[in-house]
RNA sequence: GGAGAGGUGGCCGAGCUGGUCGAAGGCAGCCGCCUGCUAAGCGGUUGUGGGGGUAAAACUUCACCCAGGGUUCGAAUCCCUGCCUCUCCGCCA
C-alpha cells in the first residue's frame, strides 16, 4: 500500500508509475475522488464531535453541581444524531478508499528499467557456461521416468494435474536440497523458521496477495484459511502490527515451506514436468531492514540466492525485471534464471525483491529509531533460495549422463549419501 | 467437543456502582540533582494514528483501553457479536 499522503500530494509520480507498469490510471482517479470526499466529510464530523464533547463536559459539570441540564441535553442530542448519520457515510467512504488504495501497485525504483513486458527485462550478469553435452539432452521428465524417481501419472490419480509424486532417490533429492539450502542460509545468519502454511486473510492482505490476486490462491471455506503461495506470506507477517526496536534490525529469516498456487490462466504452459505445479517446495529468505539499507540488502540477498546455485554448479543469469514485468508489491526485482539443457533456455528459479515500505505499510510493521520520536515503516525484502522443484529439474538436466544416470553435485553428496542416481 | 477465567500504554497492573480517564501505581527508558565511584535517594519527563497550525516547534483538535456493532448528551466502564489467550474435563496424531 502506498502512503496516502504521497498519492495525494505527489499524484504525478504515482501516475507515472502506473503508466510504466501498463496499469490503467483510472484506479488512481477513483481513489482520489473518494479520498477527497472522505476528507471533506471527516472534517465536518470532527468539528461536530468537538462541539458534542464540549456539551458533554458542560452537562457533566452541571450534574456535579446538582444543577439542571435538560436544555443542553436537547441540543447535544441533536448534534449527536447528526454525527451518527454522517458517520455511516464516512464509514462507507473509508472502506471504499482503502479498497481502492489496496489495488494501486508499488512505485518502481528509479533504477528499474522501463519496459512493456518480460522481453524487455535486462540481463545483469551471468555465471557459468551452459553445458555442452556430447549427446542430445533429455527433458527432466524423461530422465525422471527412466530413473523411476518421479511418478506423474499416479500423482494425477491421487490429486490431479500439476501434482507430482517423488519416489526413492527423487524424494531424497528433494529432502537433501531442502536441508542443504537451509544449512547454507543459517550459516550466513538467517534464522530458521517453520511457519504455518495455512494463513488468515489479514496475512494475505499484509503481503499484497489480497485483495487483487485471490484467483491465484487456494482457499479453505470453513473455517476460512488460505494456503500460502510462498513462505513470504507467513514469514513477513511474523511482525505484522509490531513496533520493532532499531537495534532489532536487520532481521534475517529463512524458511522451508510447501507452496500452493492455482496457476489460473496458465493452462497451456509447462503442462509436463515439475516446472509449474499446484504444490511445490521452496526455501525462502526474508529480511526486515532500515529504509536506508534496503537496496544494499537486496544486492546481498540476491548474492545469497546465487550462492546456492554456484555451490550446486548450476549455470545461471540474473535479470532485472522491467517495469512492465514487475510484481504488484515490488519496487525492484531480480530474477535468477537457471540454465536448463532439456529446454535449451534459462528458466526462473528465484525471484528477489525489495518491497520498500509497501508491505510494511499494509501489514503495519514499524520500528523506532534510538532517541527519536515517532515510528517509521521498515523495508521488507524476500527471495527464493531456491524453488526446490525447479532445482531438481536443473540438477537432473544439467548433470544427466549419456547412460541416463545423473551425477550428484559435490555439495549435495553428504546429504544424498550417493554420488550418482542410476 | 463440554465447563470456567480473561484480553487496558514498552512491560506489570488498577479502574469496570458511566462524566474531572489517554487512563492511578510500579517497572523500564530519558533529562537533571545528590554521593569520591557504583548502588540507593530526590525532582521532572516519556504512547499511537489523523486533521489544522509553524521555517521548525509551541499550540490546537479528532480518534484509539482485542475487533465490530448497540444503548447514552457522554462508555475502558453497560448490552450483543466475533476473534484470541489461559485453566480443567473429554477425544485424538
Amino acid at each position: 500500500m502506498l502512503d496516502v499522503k504521497i498519492v495525494r500530494e505527489n499524484t504525478a509520480k504515482v501516475l507515472d508509475a502506473l503508466k510504466k507498469r501498463n496499469y490503467d490510471s483510472s484506479i488512481l482517479d477513483n481513489f482520489l475522488k473518494i479520498e477527497s470526499k472522505r476528507r471533506e466529510l471527516l472534517k465536518i464530523i470532527e468539528e461536530q464531535r468537538e462541539q458534542r464533547n464540549k456539551f458533554s463536559q458542560e452537562i457533566a459539570k452541571l450534574k456535579r453541581e446538582k444543577k439542571d441540564a435538560s436544555s443542553l441535553l436537547d441540543e447535544a442530542k441533536q448534534i449527536s444524531d447528526s454525527i451518527t448519520e454522517k458517520e455511516e457515510s464516512l464509514r462507507a467512504l473509508e472502506e471504499q478508499a482503502t479498497q481502492e488504495l489496496l489495488l494501486i501497485p508499488n512505485i518502481p525504483h528509479e533504477s528499474v528499467p522501463v519496459g512493456k513486458n518480460e522481453t524487455e527485462n535486462v540481463e545483469i550478469r551471468k555465471w557459468g557456461e551452459p553445458k555442452q553435452l556430447d549427446f542430445l539432452p533429455l527433458n527432466h521428465w524423461d530422465i525422471a521416468e527412466m530413473l523411476n524417481i518421479i511418478d506423474f501419472e499416479r500423482a494425477s490419480k491421487i490429486a490431479g494435474a500439476r501434482f507430482s509424486l517423488m519416489k526413492g532417490m527423487g524424494a531424497k533429492l528433494e529432502r537433501a536440497l531442502m536441508n542443504f539450502m537451509l544449512d547454507v542460509n543459517t550459516s550466513k545468519g538467517y534464522k530458521e523458521i517453520l511457519p504455518p502454511i495455512l494463513v488468515n486473510k489479514e496475512s494475505m492482505t499484509g503481503t499484497g496477495q489480497l485483495p487483487k490476486f485471490d484467483m491465484e490462491l487456494f482457499r479453505i471455506a470453513d473455517p476460512e484459511f488460505y494456503l500460502i503461495p510462498t513462505a513470504e506470506v507467513p514469514v513477513t507477517n511474523i511482525h505484522r502490527e509490531e513496533i520493532l526496536n532499531e537495534s532489532d534490525l536487520p532481521i534475517y529469516y529463512t524458511a522451508y515451506t510447501p507452496c500452493f498456487r492455482r496457476e489460473a490462466g496458465s493452462y497451456g504452459k509447462d503442462t509436463r514436468g515439475l516446472i509449474r505445479q499446484h504444490q511445490f517446495n521452496k526455501v525462502e529468505i526474508v529480511k526486515f531492514v532500515k529504509p536506508e539499507n534496503s537496496y544494499a540488502e537486496l544486492e546481498k540477498l540476491t548474492k545469497d540466492a546465487e550462492d546456492i546455485l554456484q555451490r550446486l554448479g548450476l549455470p545461471y543469469r540474473v535479470v532485472a525485471l522491467c517495469t512492465g514485468d514487475l510484481g504488484f508489491s515490488s519496487a525492484k526485482t531480480y530474477d535468477i534464471e537457471v540454465w536448463l539443457p532439456g529446454q535449451q533456455r534459462y528458466r526462473e528459479i528465484s525471484s528477489c525483491s525489495n518491497f520498500e515500505d509497501f508491505q510494511a505499510r499494509r501489514a503495519n510493521i514499524r520500528f523506532k529509531r534510538e532517541g527519536k520520536k515517532g515510528t517509521e515503516f521498515v523495508h521488507t525484502l524476500n527471495g527464493s533460495s531456491l524453488a526446490i522443484g525447479r532445482t531438481v529439474v536443473a540438477i537432473l538436466e544439467n548433470y544427466q549422463q549419456k547412460d541416463g544416470s545423473v551425477t550428484i553435485p559435490e555439495a549435495l553428496r553428504p546429504y544424498m549419501g550417493v554420488e550418482v542416481i542410476k
